[in-house]
DNA sequence: GAGCCTCGAGTTCC
DNA sequence: CTCGAGGCTC
């Protein structure tokens, strides 16, 4: 279709198109967004809103009521679709002086086993204060883009992303398949230069470059994107079908040659030291520097050794942030409030005179506990300097006594014996810093928030059922447990009728639960919310037990041996059989096993188990293809010292060819690794006549696979 | 028994 | 993001 340059276009010509516009991007919104069978690809799709904008823009008068462009809400429920990171975007570490650097540099030596004298290169990079995203290639197209999102699922933004100028669309030379990840961010100029557009459409301005970033790129509407000046520098990447560099800087390179911009104070340093040389030098810069930073990142740069090193939890044991000192302010602590948590733990808020700190004002920070109360020696109507702790969270770093005007009476903070909201006793267990409400199940304010834990991001995920609605849908009556979620479609009528409620909003809500009724069976153990019972150790459990029968079955087993043995809890096998195996998974001691097999004792929790596991289809936890490795779903011990590699590292190859790694020798452990020193264990394998491997014998087996 | 390391729980603002 | 506590290693 040959298309006129808008320049050229006559007045009637223009209105024409505009009407041929407005139907056809209808339609083919009407195909991606009901249908979810688009018809055109995203770009030829962009290819059209950006033209019915060009227009607009050059005949402002003819703009139609039912132009596309006014159209912001396009999707459904106003959302982006979500994507799967194919490999889970991390985060990072953080290093707050130069100690903390060379500490990571040492643990990641003392991980790879290396000797002192070896020095371990790094890449220096400077950390752009914008929104991480991931760009997946395929045969060099650009086929979608996403935002971080939880780290393991984002949000679908290809269409925003496609008006990035520095976001080839099309790449070569690459891996056929290909996952550039970087940081989309605003420029201060072009930040300042929005805002003034903002201002002079009356629109809201952004309070810094970041919020700009994140603003422009969450627009449902990717015409609005492509008006907005944002950048990409790439730095990482996720899914590749071959590997493309030996070394970071090498990944960076290659990155460049595809057309990808990368951050030109990018370097690799031999040492630490010349790597922390670049954090004094950018820091001297920053104020010069067109985009905000909040601190340098440094990165091993041989992959071979990223690769060994792996990651811990959400994070990579090969990079680093290394921030800059945070913006701190100073204000006036106006009142100190309790607020109950999930566990019943008291936490004191403090409320501020609201404050601009780091381009974002601030009027709330945590104090933590009544100890960090006294350290701080504040009061309230005291002057408090406060910062954004990594330029997120605030904090109040200290008191300025000086400041207390002569004579003036402060109030000091009283320790509360009682639950501000239930009223029942507020105890503070020998040891600990936390007081806890001790209302448990009777206290509104635990129940609340149990239940947004039960359907918040790392559990459930329920969209569109936050904080406001679950408390008045608990006043209310709408749901007391939480297998009443899933039961609220029985009870549409009174959704419907709410106050700001209508079909549509009940619709989206009752969609948006009936989705979430299918969950893996590690999600659904953390969505508990079981006291030490994280997303980490949830995930050990789904992986002891496989499905929820089977957890259940043992967990019940288990509250009824801890019932006839209570109180020996010295030596977990006098507990139980189940109890003494709980105790035996790496990361679960005697504490975590009590509270899991306390939960389980208590009639109403069974209660509540056993409804949801009537409403819910709970997935079995299913391990990657380990179907190759000699070892998978076995047990293995390791002890002694390791010659060849470090512990942990044996430990994180084991678990990646589906072994099992526990802590001590039972019947039930299949292999036992023992290197020389080797002393108990390796006596006890014997006499259970579990076989016992030497650490070569050991690689050899699993080097088969 | 001390000293790491990892995990959980609590929190802010947009 | 931070802090405290539990668990593991030596």
């Amino acid at each position: 279709m040959s298309e006129k340059s808008v320049a050229t276009l006559t007045e009637a010509e223009a209105r024409k198109e505009l009407a041929r516009l407005a139907m056809d991007i209808g339609y083919h919104d009407a195909r991606y967004y009901q249908d979810d069978a688009p018809e055109i690809s995203d770009g030829d799709y962009d290819a059209l809103r950006l033209r019915n904008a060009a227009i607009e823009e050059r005949f402002p008068k003819l703009r139609r009521k039912d132009s596309p462009s006014l159209k912001v809400g396009a999707a459904p429920s106003g959302g982006f679709s979500k994507v799967k990171h194919a490999r889970p975007m991390l985060s990072l570490g953080n290093a707050f002086n130069d100690d903390d650097v060379r500490d990571f540099v040492a643990r990641a030596r003392r991980f790879l086993g290396l000797e002192e004298a070896v020095d371990i290169a790094l890449v220096a990079e400077p950390k752009i204060d914008g929104l991480s995203a991931s760009l997946r290639y395929e045969d060099g197209r650009f086929i979608v883009g996403a935002t971080r999102g939880d780290g393991s699922e984002g949000e679908d933004i290809t269409r925003n992303l496609r008006t990035l100028n520095e976001i080839p669309a099309q790449i070569e030379g690459a891996p056929s398949v290909l996952e550039v990840r970087g940081e989309v961010y605003m420029s201060r100029d072009d930040f300042f230069a929005l805002n003034v557009r903002q201002e002079e459409k009356d629109a809201k301005p952004f309070a810094n470059p970041r919020n700009a970033a994140a603003g422009s790129l969450r627009q449902l509407d990717p015409s609005i994107t492509a008006e907005r000046p944002l950048k990409f520098f790439a730095y990482s990447w996720g899914e590749i079908s071959a590997p493309f560099a030996e070394t970071q800087f090498g990944a960076l390179e290659a990155f460049e040659r595809w057309g990808f911009s990368i951050n030109p104070y990018s370097r690799v340093c031999r040492t630490v030291e010349e790597a922390l040389a670049v954090h004094v030098d950018v820091l001297a810069q920053r104020a010069e520097l067109p985009y905000d930073i909040d601190g340098i990142v440094y990165k091993i740069n041989r992959l071979d050794w990223q690769e060994r090193l792996g990651m811990v939890s959400r994070a990579p044991r090969w990079a680093i942030a290394h921030k800059f000192p945070a913006e701190q302010a100073v204000t006036i602590l106006e009142d100190i409030v309790i607020q109950v948590g999930r566990t019943g733990a008291l936490t004191p808020v403090a409320h501020l005179k609201p404050i601009t700190v780091g381009g974002v004002v601030v009027s709330r920070a945590t104090l933590h506990n009544e100890d960090e109360i006294a350290r701080l020696g504040v009061r309230i109507g005291d002057h408090v300097v406060i910062q954004r702790a990594g330029d997120v969270i605030p904090q109040i770093v200290e008191t300025l006594t000086d400041m207390r005007s002569a004579g003036a009476e402060l109030r000091t903070f009283e320790v509360l014996d009682h639950c501000p909201v239930c009223g029942s006793r507020a105890v503070r267990e020998e040891g600990e810093v936390v007081r806890r409400c001790t209302g448990g199940l009777i206290c509104p304010a635990q129940a609340v928030e149990r239940m947004k834990h039960f359907v918040g991001r790392n559990a459930f995920d329920i969209e569109g059922l936050g904080a406001k609605h679950i408390i008045a849908f608990i006043e209310d009556g709408l749901i007391k447990n939480p297998g009443d979620i899933f039961r609220l479609q029985e009870r549409r009528g009174d959704l419907e009728t709410r106050e700001g409620w209508g079909p549509q909003s009940a619709d989206n809500l009752l969609l948006a639960i009936e989705e979430r009724r299918r969950i893996s069976l590690d999600r659904f153990i953390y969505a508990l919310g079981i006291r030490q019972i994280g997303q980490a150790t949830a995930r050990l459990l789904a992986k002891q037990y496989g499905s929820l029968a089977a957890w259940r079955a043992a967990m019940g087993k288990a509250a009824e041996e801890r019932a006839e043995n209570a109180g020996e809890m010295k030596k977990p096998e006098l507990v139980g059989e189940i109890f003494a195996e709980l105790c035996n998974i790496d990361q679960i001691g005697i504490s975590v096993a009590d509270d899991l097999v306390a939960f389980f004792a208590e009639a109403h929790n069974r209660d509540v188990l056993e409804d949801l596991a009537n409403v819910l289809n709970v997935e079995d936890f299913v391990i990657g293809d380990t179907s190759e490795s000699p070892v998978a779903g076995k047990t293995i011990v390791f002890t002694g010292t390791l010659e060849t590699m470090t512990r942990s590292e044996a430990k994180a190859r084991a678990e990646a060819l589906g072994a099992k790694v526990a802590g001590s020798v039972s019947k039930k452990t299949d292999y036992v690794v023992a290197g020389p020193g080797a002393g108990s264990k390796a006596k006890k394998a014997e006499e259970l006549e579990v076989p016992v491997l030497t650490e070569d014998e050991w690689n050899a087996f699993i080097g088969a696979a």
